[in-house]
DNA sequence: CATGAATGAGGCTTCATTCAT
DNA sequence: TATGAATGAAGCCTCATTCAT
């Protein structure tokens, strides 16, 4: 039970900086969310600037490792591999505490470079990497076009980014909805053949596609 | 509002609350900005939340209006449209001096829901229009597949929104690059096309296509 | 007017220094003395520290700088000369608003080694050197007996700095009282005579002498 | 308190208290010091206060109980018996390991009035009358001038006490240092015959002289 | 209109004190 | 008896806001 005390203490950090932003963000609410008092949070962490440091460190689990073996040893198709990239990336994502660590890293990068930049190095620069394994992979086996790798990674990635940003801004406020499987549907769905009707495509990709209209 | 001195001082909010949030900027920091006084800003403004506002508010220019006239009147192929759509947009962000905006009010949803909510009626409600119609009008017009418009729109949108974003955190802080331009090329062409070589595709879209990898 | 507001809160700070010690005083404390709030200390002085250092540095007014001149000019006896500079350093000390200085530099050496040099180099050196040059000029003249000048300067200093002590502590309480012209004229007394009756000196003295018993 | 805990501990309290002053010393440092837990302290001492209460009133030793009996019982010349005074007093203080109590009780006289009341009783009103009773004893005798006893008294106290204070304040920083034996040769020397060359004193004295300057 | 000195509420941080083990 | 994790009151400091000039 105290061996949870920290990563209590970190779990409400991180929740209440990405709700609140780091200056918006009270010591006495983490204390609150993390049912401890004010003065505890000092028996583990130096400093408010020292919890942010931690709460981003320490939620950038490696995440990336396996997949990146994955990548390695798939052996069916590379349309199949980056589909698996996509929903791998999104589900590690998703179903871990971190999904707003993207937006409280790029919205603090100015007052944190040195956690923008970990992320940058332990999470950004590895997954860009899983993408564009995954597209060389397809190139290389003339699956896919020619194409401009770095930038269509971001592509790749922005939808997905964006959703967990989304998530914890217009959602959280209830201004706007979000249905992550359509979002991520869709997202596979143009990654792959774009919005162009081709003719020969309509058979090939049968059994992946779920490209229907709104319901 | 006819002066000058308001709009230096909304400028010089602006900047100062994308650099750093709302909360960890200092009402000094853009005086100074504004070339003012601190006291200055309060024959403007009524407080630092009314700044904000302010900031966000008047720096959302009707953008959209004109496009969405030209979307309505436009005569060439659907495709060509969407181009239009996405280079249009992209252009009217970032030659403007509120490629910030994104950035800021989403990070600080939670803090100023009201601005999030102005922000998302007066901008992504209406650039999603403009890109489902014009995905719509594709769709009608069987140049385009079946999709899920609503959320193809999202696709479609995230990695402009996302640059714009990164240019304020991860390029401000020198920790990543950003070529705009080929970024606006990548996602023009995967959005055109996507990833895969599809056969009869190549020969039919050889006029328009720019689907290449790096120059 | 606002040209004195730096003064007098370095006047009421080295006041409430004096008295509770540096951890001890508030600056709440020292403000509420100066009449002014919280706040305006911080626009004149960097942190609690910096105020501690301005309030001994700027109350170190060179008191030393005339007495020196006047001890090189004397030209009475050696006798009259140190009197002179007893009565002199102890009236300079006693007029200013420095009294406390002694009792607050010694106390806060241990926190505050740079405050404590300062006061050391500025007043202990230059006013033992006056003192020690009263004495090796009685020396030399023949009027003093050979003396460890270095130590009998601090025998005569002692009972004045211990004066000033005693002033902001066990007076300052209630606990003990002083009166400050015996307590000089005692000292003027031993330090020329010491207490064995000698037989010569009784009648040369006499003049200068005040020595009765206690009244 | 027959063990030797606490007895560590109020060593520990002392030192520290002489150092850093009441409030700025933290409970955590006399616990390290006297290494034990923070906790251990309120096993035998009910509050900080409470524990430097303790500290000083503990730590005065029953020094001048013989003293004042040998005082009664000396049969040398009342100059021998003053020499005796001072020489005792100092060597029962710098023996003992309570040199830092005038320094700490000074300093700390506002914020603990009894504790320094109770030193003024204990310490102060005894020695001064150690050294009033070696005076008048002289005067009676005709061996010493009539003098103002009571601030006499205060004279050859004086060097004593500031060399003590001295010790834990200058000294300590390294900003000065302190030869304790010429100080109390000097204080003697000048206690008993004063700075002025008296003719016929030379011979009266020179068995006891040590009346000279730097070896 | 414009300034910037002054204010004081509020947040971060320390540390004396408590208490379960 | 001893520990040290936990607490929360209190103090330093910042900064949004006011106001006399």
């Amino acid at each position: 039970m105290p061996l949870e005390r920290p990563a209590d203490i970190l779990t409400a950090a991180l929740e209440a900086f990405v709700e609140n932003g780091f200056a918006a963000t009270r010591l006495e609410d983490i204390a609150a969310r993390a049912g401890v008092s004010k003065g505890t949070l000092y028996l583990y962490f130096e400093s408010k600037d020292a919890l942010f440091k931690a709460a981003v460190r320490e939620n950038i689990v490696p995440i990336v490792e396996r997949a990146e073996q994955r990548v390695d040893e798939f052996e069916g198709s590379s349309r199949d591999l980056l589909v698996e990239v996509v929903r791998g990336w999104w589900k590690a994502m998703h179903e871990s505490r971190i999904t707003g660590l993207p937006k409280l890293v790029l919205a603090e990068s100015s007052n944190f470079p040195e956690a923008a930049r970990f992320y940058f190095d332990e999470v950004v620069v590895r997954v860009r990497g899983l993408f564009a394994r995954a597209l060389r992979r397809g190139i290389e086996s003339g699956e896919f076009r020619e194409l401009d790798v770095d930038y269509t990674v971001r592509v790749a990635m922005a939808p997905i980014v964006m959703a967990l940003i989304w998530k914890h801004s217009m959602v959280k406020c209830q201004i706007d909805g979000l249905d992550f499987d359509r979002q991520l549907n869709a997202l596979i769905d143009i990654l792959l053949h774009g919005v162009v009707r081709e003719p020969a495509a309509e058979t090939k990709d049968a059994p992946h596609g779920k490209r229907r209209g709104q319901p």
